[in-house]
DNA sequence: ATGAAAGCGCTAACAA
DNA sequence: TTGTTAGCGCTTTCAT
């Protein structure tokens, strides 16, 4: 089945292959095209089945209207949405959103940058890459718009949530849900999950820094317990601080729903008193999470505001590059402590 | 910055521009070029960043390299869990995943299909579409290799769970678990979420009617509440359910974890005592289930599996469309009846 | 108001 | 063992 070609067309309707391409493609109004010309064409070219062939376009261009997403995974609350979102918004403004996971594998995310590339792809957001400056560069060369999401870098524009405000919130709202004196919680708070070298991990153990200092005079090296993100991983994790009884955990930040996955299991086998007594929170949202034993109070990423404002960022892009701050949304489980709709930290 | 090309490359090291395509695309050894030459052209290229440009290659082979994954949405276990396994899987085969959501949209799909054809992909993979068929005969006119996933086509071949078996044996360890004699479960098992026009949920609904009649004589439409995904939906569909006392479901399969979510809330705010003597099943796998306050019984589609599977039809296309089964797990909630590793039906 | 022609960067016959 | 050449399907000056 042979495809059907703008010098198929030209044959067909006995105008020429650029009067059939102006026609096809919009421009027509400009080549000053009887609008006659125009409406004729584009009916033979619909009743034929014509469809544009985008590389031919985008080799002649040199832009392709795909528009390129990095993401470490799909399997993942916080990137699934993310990945939703971006595609919701790609496809509104007329590009085709392709979207690929690196594992956080920088040499993956290497190669991956270097295939966008190589498609011409018209923009690049990387969300969750183990070297965002080195892909802008990359992208820099190959003349790529570049917006880094939930990492900032120095090279691109990047639009980030306020890991540091999040979780500082967080923090303070697992003080006031816990029942008694904030020097109970004094090296009994901890921080798990997350890779430490990730720039949001890192901004959300400063917050919670922050507030354990502020509450308890004081926050211990071993109170951070970022091992990754891997569930089995932080389930060993917290399966070691719940063993000594000296430091168990009293209050348990965990970083990531999918750290959160792995610890839920430690968490099922306390001691109902112990249990009782916890405070959780976690970063990252899961629809699940309010109807767990546990109550669980939980901060959640404005995920549409963040692409909005990442693709805002292509739209006008800053003389110097950005950093754009978008607040998340405390929520807490069914009977928690915090508002259920939310409230601004 | 003008990209470097092929033509530069040639200037570059003396050679043509036709021995330099041969050595930097791997035919150089069909076309009996030196070994050294080839080296030597690989070496100039890498030092000078150059990067093959994928859509001229992909306009002269007519080939992209590109593999399309058509899902409904990202934002949902399994459908993201699927996402994660092609990606892997199509990287592994050197070819770049482009994956695109479509809200389950029939024009969104139409269009969606076309913009893939225009990019040239060399194949389709659908998973949740309305009218897959339609999809596969538009691929077929352009020439493009397509399989379905997890529905099954008449035109193009298909890898599908065992939804029927899947929901069968996800009835009966919920008959199993239940406290009583099966009788009691008469009119009072329920089926919530889905479309019943999607072909999954049609088959889930008939390994469900299967069992229920076999286990309580007879199985009543009002016991089937297939009224969508929508989270909101399904607990508006839940909450009636059991606002009628004499109806009251004492069994609930739950179809799809995103009707789960909405479901959960409904059960959350039961008497102890209804919530007790209530048993839960979902079709599909959350692991956050295991946690919950009530025990669920689950099944988990062998995502990996049906993705292989969906590669392999492609690799030798069978004569005639086929329709590969493969078989999904049960898995119980912790404390619940079913082995927690997972036992096939 | 429209057509002719060149060329985007690459590959694949066909020559040599 | 390598070079020459002719496109892939489209856009875009430049002519008319």
């Amino acid at each position: 089945m042979p495809k059907i070609t703008i010098y198929d067309l030209a044959k067909l309707t006995g105008a020429s292959a650029s009067t059939v391409s102006a026609c096809l493609n919009g421009t027509w109004r400009g080549r000053r095209i009887k609008e006659d010309t125009a409406r004729e064409i584009q009916r033979i070219a619909d009743q034929n089945g014509y469809r544009t062939n985008l590389q031919a376009r985008g080799l002649r261009r040199s832009r392709s209207g795909l528009a390129g997403l990095i993401l470490p995974i799909y399997n993942d609350r916080f990137f699934s949405s993310l990945a939703q979102s971006f595609d919701d918004e790609a496809r509104a403004r007329g590009l085709c959103p392709i979207t690929v996971s690196t594992n956080r594998d920088p040499a993956e995310e290497q190669q991956t940058v270097e295939t966008l590339i190589s498609y011409a792809v018209d923009s690049v957001f990387t969300a969750g890459a183990s070297d965002p400056d080195a892909i802008s560069r990359m992208c820099d060369r190959a003349g790529l718009a570049n917006i880094n999401i939930d990492l900032p870098g120095s090279v691109a524009s990047s639009v980030i949530s306020d890991n540091r405000g999040g979780a500082a919130a967080l923090a303070e709202a697992m003080f006031d849900a816990h029942d008694g004196p904030d020097a109970a919680l004094a090296g009994r708070i901890y921080l798990v999950g997350g890779e430490p070298a990730d720039f949001a991990t890192g901004e959300r153990i400063a917050g919670f820094e922050d507030v354990v200092r502020r509450r308890t005079g004081s926050c211990d090296a071993a109170q951070i317990r970022a091992t990754g993100y891997d569930p089995v991983k932080s389930a060993q994790e917290a399966e070691t601080l719940f063993a000594d009884p000296d430091h168990a955990p009293r209050a348990l930040l965990v970083n990531s729903t999918l750290a959160f996955e792995g610890v839920l299991g430690v968490l099922a086998e306390l001691p109902a008193a112990q249990m009782q007594a916890l405070v959780v929170g976690c970063y990252d949202y899961d629809p699940l999470t309010r109807y767990l034993k546990v109550p669980i109070i939980s901060v959640r990423q404005d995920v549409n505001g963040l692409i909005r404002e990442a693709f805002q960022l292509l739209d006008t892009p800053p003389p110097e590059p950005a950093i754009v701050r978008v607040p998340p949304t405390l929520l807490a489980s069914r009977n928690g402590a915090v508002d259920a709709n939310g409230t601004q930290p």
